[in-house]
DNA sequence: TATGAATGAGCATTCATTCAT
DNA sequence: TATGAATGAATGCTCATTCAT
């Protein structure tokens, strides 16, 4: 059983490659039975279809991105350490094969008929509460709130120009000017 | 000849409407054929294949995008006018059948392999020369290029979670904010 | 298992016969699938592409070939009857449905760059192998290969003149001819 | 007028060095369009359809290889050279791109249902006339036809397996011992 | 649970041909 | 006479999915 659970995961991350390399449409069922050696009727039978395949990827995705990600928000270091520690990580994921954030790339693609849009606003909503959370030591939850908000608006674009040009300095200079500007107002430490 | 080029223009929005709608890898050659009322074969003999297609279209985004929003910056108006005017064009653009961004929707979906990225990149720093024209009313050169940038990373993240969610005032919350910050830069006109 | 393998020869034998009959450029996937009773995809999904059907044919129709002709020099009877059985089971092969040689069929066809030549140029030397064998009761070694050798070209030209004109004599002249040169080189039987 | 004609010739020999090249069936109109220059409507206006352009090609053809192979046999020159020069023309058509004879090939290609056949068998039997008017010389008439059938017969063998393999020793050796055998029945000449 | 065969719809593209100019 | 546009059928092949084992 919980050899099981570590297969399907791997399974989930073999797939979930695929699909942030090449996007849902362009994805196979073929592709997605070579690149985890299962073969196409072995994964209709897990996943039920190839939308199937999907869902349990994104789920798998959020999971791992929480996990990664947003959970360095309640770590055991200085406030500006764990932003920025947040953010690297993010770019991380993102310089992946330059594939930049597969949740925008998914939600760009599939559109208003996106039956995955809801699980990624849910997503964007937790990443704009861990970062709110964080910034509060440097403004009022208010403005907290709204500059969480612009950040990630912000980081959407970078990524976006990232991904468009293959220059990392979109992304290293978001986490650059985030940082600069959030530790100018951090109050002294003493 | 001229008929045949305004044909030919005709044919090319209903072309750049369907890829907009859904997207590059989920359009088949009939999709447009119908689209256009020309057969299968008729669309080919024009563009020669599917992807000369989207080539086409693109040229024709971007030349329709440089008359309808860019050329807003040259405009006999004042500055404000003239930057609240070009956001608002393309917000509007952004709001046609919830599809966000042509060039970004593109980038994503079809990403580093992308024979497509050049003209984008090109479309993007030419939005940033326009607007930053704008900006140095308010800012001197260097920071309106910088903050001409960082609207376009903005705006490409609001468009992001606007088509994700439908919620319009992701658009123009982000019109809103950058006109009033402008606004408030600006000298006294007395 | 062994159902499977009868299966497929009976499968490579309808489309031996097809492309037999109509060559293989203008034998399409659809035709295929027709002879055999499988659909398009069935047939591809054996055989892979079209080419792929066509390399498994000519393995089919080379056995066939090895089992149903050259075998009979290796039979128990008088060699002047073993090589008139030879040639007329040969005979008998190219007049079905007027096809001719589907060996030299195949190789005109496709040509220098036939895919397809270097089975073609083996099983034409294994034939000439195997009649000069029989030969070498009347001649010796060397001039038996020489006259394997004469007799192959002939046999082919034979084979065009018989379907260009649909007369059989051209191939029973043939065999005739051979036979008569052979048997008077026959030493006496007593 | 005749600068027409001019052309038009020119026009069939790139259109029969297409078919020659790649076969009937694997030839397309705008092969042969981009052969000629001219364009697919303008080839179809001249001919009216691919088969058209193929009776007019075989046309061509025929009297090109009278022209050139065949009227060697009337030449003035002594008879063992007339032949010779006769096969080594007809070789030397052959070995154009490693094609083969055009004749045999077509027919094979194309087969029973062939519209071809017919001007190809006239071709071949003047062929066999041309070459028993030269045995003649060394063999009653009776003789000399059998012999010039057999000719042809092995001639086209060779070209088979020339084409198959590219080994030109085919040709040659089918040149050298015709002509020997020739000769050693000629009458002396003293 | 897993696999190979099969299916019918769809893919991008090419075909020979027709038509209007 | 010649050309570019157009057409409907066909091309080889892939698709997501189902089915029998």
């Amino acid at each position: 059983m919980p050899i099981q659970k570590i297969e399907k995961s791997a399974l989930l991350l073999r797939c979930w490659e695929v699909f942030h390399r090449q996007g849902y449409h362009h994805t196979s069922i073929r592709d997605l039975a070579e690149a985890t050696g299962l073969g196409k009727a072995g994964l209709l039978h897990h996943f039920g279809s190839k939308e199937g395949v999907m869902q349990a990827v994104i789920d798998y995705a959020i999971t791992a991105f929480r996990d990664y990600v947003l959970a360095v928000a309640q770590e055991d270091l200085p406030p500006e350490q764990r932003l920025e520690k947040l953010l690297r990580r993010q770019n991380r994921l993102a310089k992946h094969e330059r594939r930049g954030c597969f949740f925008a790339n998914l939600a760009l693609e599939t559109g208003r008929d996106g039956w995955f849009n809801a699980p990624i606003q849910l997503m964007f909503a937790e990443w704009q509460v861990a970062v709110a959370g964080l910034l509060e030591v440097a403004w009022p939850p208010g403005e907290a709130q709204q500059r969480a908000y612009e950040l990630l608006l912000t980081y959407e674009g970078a990524v976006t120009l990232y991904k468009l040009s293959g220059d990392e300095s979109h992304l290293e200079g978001y986490v650059k000017r985030t940082i600069a500007e959030f530790t100018t107002k951090l109050p002294p430490t003493i």
